[in-house]
DNA sequence: AACTATTGATAACA
DNA sequence: TTGTTATCAATAGTT
């Protein structure tokens, strides 16, 4: 452009290239200053320096000009800005459900706490006593199951020990009578040791 | 800038502006590409006219750009922006709670409903048994006061209508004596009439 | 930062 | 719109 024309292509000398950026980039500020002046339009320009730095020009809000961008630009930003507030709206809505959920359940709840009956009909409350008398069959039911099982386990144990109480009796050769079973484990490793001996 | 230099204000005439537009902002954008090519810069330009068209040029990635903009700019950006992930992250830890409350819940409904006591251990069940049963009191007494209420009501009513057949039967002079409350009304009704028409 | 020889951009015109 | 051209503006190389 002055004394021999240069190539567009990369300015390898750093010096020069530094300089020729600060003077092309307030070359291009001010030609976009005369172009919105001029012609009554909105300009902006933003550069990134090789080094990262930023310089913007902006005619008028640089932000409202970005929206306006994003606007015209829907098909490029429509893929990532929409789905986050869909994705909002959709969390929203789930948690409006899910509260609503948790009042039913908080409901339900004190009813059969017993609480908070002041509004229930003779009708409600008499479903609400049949459902924890019901509830109340069934607990105790599980609970005498559980000490049957208990006991039955029990009675079976005591099978057990009586019947290696008479093994153990006969293989000692004598009656098995009247013993306390705390005395038949010292008497079975005696047992065992006399007959491994010989 | 030829043939006579010109001042920079809005060009009043219509199509030389529009003439003037279309030159400087291709002048404006090629001014741009050569700057990012000679100093390896990334270069973005917006212009909206004043029809509100838009024209733009980028020497990269425009998103990219506008991306990198608002992080640089965070101050702009950063309150419109930022607290939607917050919000979202918010939302969302809500929503875990939420859900965990309604697991407790509904644990705990369905153990008051003699459902899920496989897991229960007897502690666990007679606890769960004693607050049933004391519901179940709670229940039965409101119903109690229920019926009860109801029935002090209905007595109250009965008191007022015996009173009121007896100031009834005063007032036409007769002797207070065994008539049906069906009736009541009625005479009352024919009272009210004959006494009003004088 | 300043200078200046040139090229590049473009206002007016066609 | 596009092209031409006379000018002015921008700027590369230099100081």
């Amino acid at each position: 452009m002055v004394r021999g024309k240069i190539e567009i292509k990369k300015i390898e000398n750093v010096t020069s290239r530094q300089v020729t950026f600060s003077k092309r980039r307030s070359g291009l500020f001010k030609k976009a200053h005369e172009l919105s002046v001029l012609c009554d339009a909105q300009v902006a320009a933003m550069i990134f320096s090789q080094k990262g730095r930023l310089y913007e020009f902006a005619s008028s809000d640089i932000r409202n000009m970005i929206k306006r961008y994003a606007e015209y630009k829907r098909e490029y930003f429509v893929a990532e800005a929409h789905p986050i507030e869909q994705y909002v709206q959709g969390l929203k809505k789930e948690m409006v459900t899910t509260v609503k959920k948790i009042e039913v359940l908080e409901v339900h709840n004190r009813k059969m706490m017993g609480q908070s009956l002041a509004s229930c009909s003779v009708k409600e409350l008499q479903e609400i006593a049949t459902q924890v008398e019901k509830s109340l069959h069934i607990v105790r039911l599980r609970k005498a199951k559980l000490y049957e099982d208990e006991l039955e386990k029990l009675k079976a144990k005591e099978r057990e020990l009586k019947d290696e109480r008479v093994r153990l009796c006969r293989r000692v050769g004598e009656r098995p009578m009247g013993m306390p079973s705390g005395n038949k484990e010292k008497e079975d490793v005696e047992t065992d040791l006399f007959i491994g001996l010989p």
